[in-house]
DNA sequence: CAAATAATTGCACAAAAACGCAAATATATT
DNA sequence: AATATATTTGCGTTTTTGTGCAATTATTTG
């Protein structure tokens, strides 16, 4: 299923479908079958509530007009809804059954603006908790990039993702966040270096600046924000001007900040004095 | 499907069957009854998820009206799905459900005997896939011990438990496997010393030992052995006798085997002479 | 409204399925 | 054993299905 994984030599073979090479040993057609292909859209769906038509011509390597019959069938099937360009998720009009994360949608729209930030061919760090897998739930299928994250669950989803190049950098796993810490962890991060970092934060306030409340998860996010050039926080407005009892930074170490609020609502003037860019 | 069984020499033979011969080192008279081909194709469903009746037709030695009239048969058995080109399991068209694990309780039977392997204050190192999640999961809560893992669901599993201390052992993800792979994770593993290792084995043999069809976790699992002084290998019985493409190290380097059969189950006597303990 | 993108439609062609038939093989019966 | 009967298998032919291409029509966007 997953093409790109599969670090082999690929030849396209005009009609047959595509022949790959494992160390030239041994040949093998790769087929998708119809409802193969449809299972696969409709795991898209489920993952990000849309899908593009272009995208999936490129992920399934059939042609547009392939997918779009694939489209329409499911969307006779009642299983999705076509719009022009893709399709999106029925549940995403009739939200049954929302899972219990607290404050889902005002942490999906932090994450859709985030969304914004990514480019081709970027290398990416991230942290860990709720906002961080919806992120990583979002982003395009088509996008290619490279990303590098301390949260098993939030690498996971990005392995969702054919393009991307996932790592997951390893230490002792944290029962409560639930990310890797210690100092191997800030050893491998001090040898990387990366265009942008995604970071929730627990407690932002103007004089205190990032603050959390565990210790070794601060020493983690202190050697991610060394690693990165830009920094962008993450974080739901309920925690403006909240302090917790740890220091990560100050606020004019932060290059960008990310809420469900507009960029011009009056909680987050005072932020703008910091020269941070505000989404 | 099982790539091992096509590159095979295939010699006719009249009256008898047919005679193949793998990698010229086994022999094997295969004469295929109905009932046979029902079997293998539904062991391959369960394995892959899929067949294409183009390449069951190869691996079977019949015709692909053979094969259709199979998979029409299995089909109204509701046993598979079919669809144009192939056949897929039931289970793919319930992704819901298809959190379902094959041989789950087999699976569950080997982790409970792996568990017993288990000692206060030890220093573990596992790898992935369902039957290690399984492990995960039968720990009693009471156990105190380190360990490493290349697995970030196992390592989330594994951080269930509050007495245990969780390494997680960082580098590329794997989209296929789910687990961490590449040349670090090989370096990270050069660097630790364990008491006991818990690998699960896609295919196992007299001859070729332990083998796997993917390159990249050949590797790691390379790595993992050297790290460690006992070996357990874990694997459902279906799986002996059975050879990938590439080899991980041979039966005398294991220490520890276990499957869901009982030790003195004839299948199992041949691998007695390694010196191997069965479970 | 115009330019750019998508969607639809008709068509060609390849691949797979269905069908009928004949040969081969297995099973039952004496 | 030998024969009869039933089942299974392979092959040609026809029918259906799946895909991609090109031209046309519709929709979106600035």
């Amino acid at each position: 299923m997953n093409l790109t994984a599969l670090n082999c030599v690929v030849s396209s073979n005009k009609k047959e479908g595509y022949y790959f090479e494992i160390q030239n040993i041994s040949l093998k057609k790769i087929i998708m079958l119809k409802k193969e292909r449809h299972s696969f859209i409709m795991k898209q769906i489920n993952l990000h509530n849309k899908v593009l038509s272009s995208d999936l011509s490129q992920l399934l390597n059939v042609s547009e007009d392939t997918v779009r019959r694939d489209l329409n069938e499911l969307a006779e099937a009642e299983k999705l809804l076509k719009v022009h360009g893709g399709a999106l998720s029925k549940s995403f009009h009739f939200p049954f059954h929302q899972n219990e994360v607290y404050a889902k949608d005002a942490k999906r729209e932090v994450a859709l603006k985030a969304i914004s930030l990514l480019k081709e061919g970027m290398v990416v760090l991230t942290g860990g908790g709720t906002t961080m897998i919806e992120l990583a739930k979002l982003i395009p299928a088509s996008l290619e990039a490279t990303f590098f994250t301390i949260s098993p669950l939030v690498a996971l989803e990005l392995a969702e993702h054919t393009k991307l190049t996932v790592i997951l950098i390893g230490g002792q796993l944290s029962k409560n966040a639930q990310i890797n810490i210690g100092a191997s962890v800030v050893n491998d991060l001090s040898e990387i270096k990366v265009d942008i970092c995604f970071l929730g934060a627990n407690g932002i306030d103007t004089k205190e600046g990032i603050t959390d409340s565990d210790w070794e998860v601060v020493q983690v996010k202190k050697a991610m924000l060394k690693s990165s050039a830009k920094v962008v926080i993450l974080s739901i407005a309920e925690k403006l001007n909240s302090v917790q009892k740890m220091k990560v930074c100050s606020l004019n170490q932060v290059t960008h900040f990310i809420t469900e609020l507009a960029p011009n609502h009056p909680n987050l003037m005072v932020f703008k004095e910091f020269n941070i860019q505000i989404l």
